[in-house]
DNA sequence: TCTAATGTCTCTAGTAGCTATAGGTTCAAG
DNA sequence: CTTGAACCTATAGCTACTAGAGACATTAGA
């Protein structure tokens, strides 16, 4: 049995992540010390490492949720996996595209920059004036996330 | 003189989101109404698109708010806003580099997919054994925003 | 001129995914 | 037995908005 510490650490997630899972119905403690401290088993190890590693893959919180139930009952065709890993696939593309757009426009903005007064600064002008942008770096499309 | 409605349709940001940028002191109204309605000038409209394409670029509110302080007094050097626009350009090539790593690892994990039960689902697999990745995806480094 | 529809006002709360703080309790080492 | 680290709960904060409630203003048409 580990405390919430040697989980975190064994798992790399910071202890107030681990009790933010809780909350929000990810994990759960196999259970209780006698001082009401959590105590978890090998499986919440397991399952914290599935949780963090998809993470870091960028998987919504959401995504993994559902992904953690299919592994739940795994006599279950995978489609429904394959779906969630397709479109975080395809939400990592997009972003790709956009970041690839705006990583152009900076580079044009800052290899301009004569380095006078802002009066002249080109950055601050291609700023002001979309229509100096080569890319259109829409506008729509917003990304957040990882 | 331009109403709220009429400025966000100009500089295509929606109304909220403008008082939002006013109550963090980004912009204000020239004035207000007889029935206390904002009222903007064209000054008004250049720096919302000016806030707006900088956004657009994934510039952070804290940045653009530095950006207009430098944009209302023209007269000094422009390294700052060089500088804030380098700074922009290096997140943005950290999150390019990363998302590149997720999309392989992604794309790997989907066509390795045999499409068969969960319990032999190479998704759900990959998932959980960080070893089978060829990428490091390193797990510092998480990136937020655009 | 009246009315109905749309626009605007303020204020509050919610989103994702945590992180930080406060004030208290428990555990493990020496 | 004492000290210090780790733990507990609960709450608030972060970015950049978005959504909703309930009331007031404005404008277009009849």
């Amino acid at each position: 049995m580990l405390s919430i510490g040697k989980l975190g650490e064994a798992a790399g997630v910071k202890v107030p992540t681990i009790r933010y899972y809780e909350q929000i119905g990810l994990i759960r403690p196999a259970g209780r010390s006698e001082g009401n401290q959590r105590l978890y088993d090998k499986g919440a190890l397991i399952r914290l490492a599935f949780i963090r590693h998809a993470r870091d893959l960028g998987f919504p919180l959401e995504a993994i949720r559902d992904l953690l139930a299919l592994q739940d009952n795994p006599d279950q065709s995978c489609a429904a996996a394959d779906a969630i890993a397709r479109a975080q696939l395809e939400a990592v593309r997009r972003r790709l595209a956009r970041l690839e757009a705006l990583r152009c426009e900076l580079e044009r903005m800052v290899a301009h920059c004569a380095h006078g007064s802002v009066a002249q600064c080109r950055v601050i002008e291609v700023l002001g004036n979309h229509d100096l942008c080569h890319h259109p770096h829409d506008g729509e499309n917003h990304d957040h996330g990882t």
